[in-house]
DNA sequence: CTCCTTAATTGACCGTGGTCATATTTGTTG
DNA sequence: CAACAAATATGACCACGGTCAATTAAGGAG
């Protein structure tokens, strides 16, 4: 007689050792320079395991860099909804400075934002749904503009934060910061200032 | 005595060939699929001859995709100034769909949209500079909102246009299509409709 | 033409992500 | 306990981008 088997203790302890080992390199050395082998030599395990838990290195890199992203939304989250364009910029600076510590770690998040198939949509495409959720509710109760429903305004939010993130990465606008390039087009997006002829 | 040596004609010639065979082999298979060992046998020449003349695989795509958008451009520049959001979509539509014709694609313009140092701007980062450049000149001369400067408004564009594109290749938005989701965020923003008591 | 300097080319080699047939461990059943 | 099937782990192996010391070709000077 067939039973279905539970998970094994083991795959828990190993996929723990892993990602721990990942972390810990992490912390010394950065995103960008991680190594399955380094890895897997710190987690005392074969290569062929590293595969066997993640599909692939970026499938990790979605978790440790998605569960980060995921603690700075918890913070965004409890916070008190912004009441301007100031507000929700200074809400969302800590998560975009995180997103763009590294020009590896940006690269990972755009490719991940989205996925090809709904089983594989991984933990950063997750945060980028919760974050046009929790800006789209701040929305929705706020006194910004009206004409246009709060998730459009929410996306076109996102939409503005990776421009200006990108923007960072490009030797013509380093060191223009994140913070006043976002505002000037959260201002003009959330609080258009048309005269009413026009 | 030193002369400063012309570059060689063989260089020009190796060159041209490498790109040659670049290009009919993305015809038959293309961008993703793309091999540098494929060139290389394709055009006669050893492995290394191909890094001594593209930094990286990634150098090459940037001058294949950068060439193909900048003829879309061409057509874009010479097409009368658009008169509405849709008239603007239209415009950019069909270089949308080349951008996101493959998924890799789509990641190699996005990784190659900025550069580190000025001194590596490649064809895309340029193509990047003159769409908003054209876009801009577009608004400078439309009926569409006032309050914020045109530079700016295409930036936006821009912005929206990248979003909607992104949001193409995720699985939970697949087959809604370009045209659509763009003009909602480019009717938002480029003619608000606030009431002026708001 | 020969010599000589510089540019261009070569291909063996390396680093790293990823695969897969085989071996080992685990938990269940009799 | 032994026998067995499913789940895990292993590591030799492969694919592919990229490097570099050594080699060859180009073309100007004498």
């Amino acid at each position: 007689m067939v039973m279905e088997r539970p998970v094994q203790k083991r795959t828990l302890e190993t996929r723990a050792r892993l990602i721990a080992a990942a972390e810990a390199a992490v912390a010394r050395t950065g995103f960008e320079a991680l190594r399955v082998e380094e890895i897997v030599l710190a987690a005392g395990v074969a290569k062929g395991t590293f595969f066997a838990h993640f599909k692939d290195k970026d499938a990790l890199m979605d978790l440790l860099i998605g569960s980060r992203i995921d603690a700075h939304l918890d913070a965004i989250e409890t916070a008190p909804a912004p009441r301007s364009p100031e507000d929700l910029v200074d809400r969302v600076m800590p998560l975009m400075t995180f997103m763009t510590c590294e020009r590896y770690v940006f690269d990972v998040i755009l490719r991940r934002s989205g996925a090809a198939a709904i089983e594989d949509i991984g933990p950063i495409a997750r945060t980028f749904e919760r974050y046009v959720r929790v800006v789209s509710t701040w929305i929705a109760g706020s006194t910004f503009r009206r004409d246009v429903p709060p998730d459009i305004l929410a996306e076109g939010v996102q939409a503005f934060a990776i421009q200006v993130m990108a923007l960072r990465f490009c030797a013509l606008h380093v060191g223009d910061g994140l913070r006043e390039p976002l505002l000037t087009f959260l201002d003009a997006w959330l609080c258009p200032r048309v005269r009413p002829s026009d």
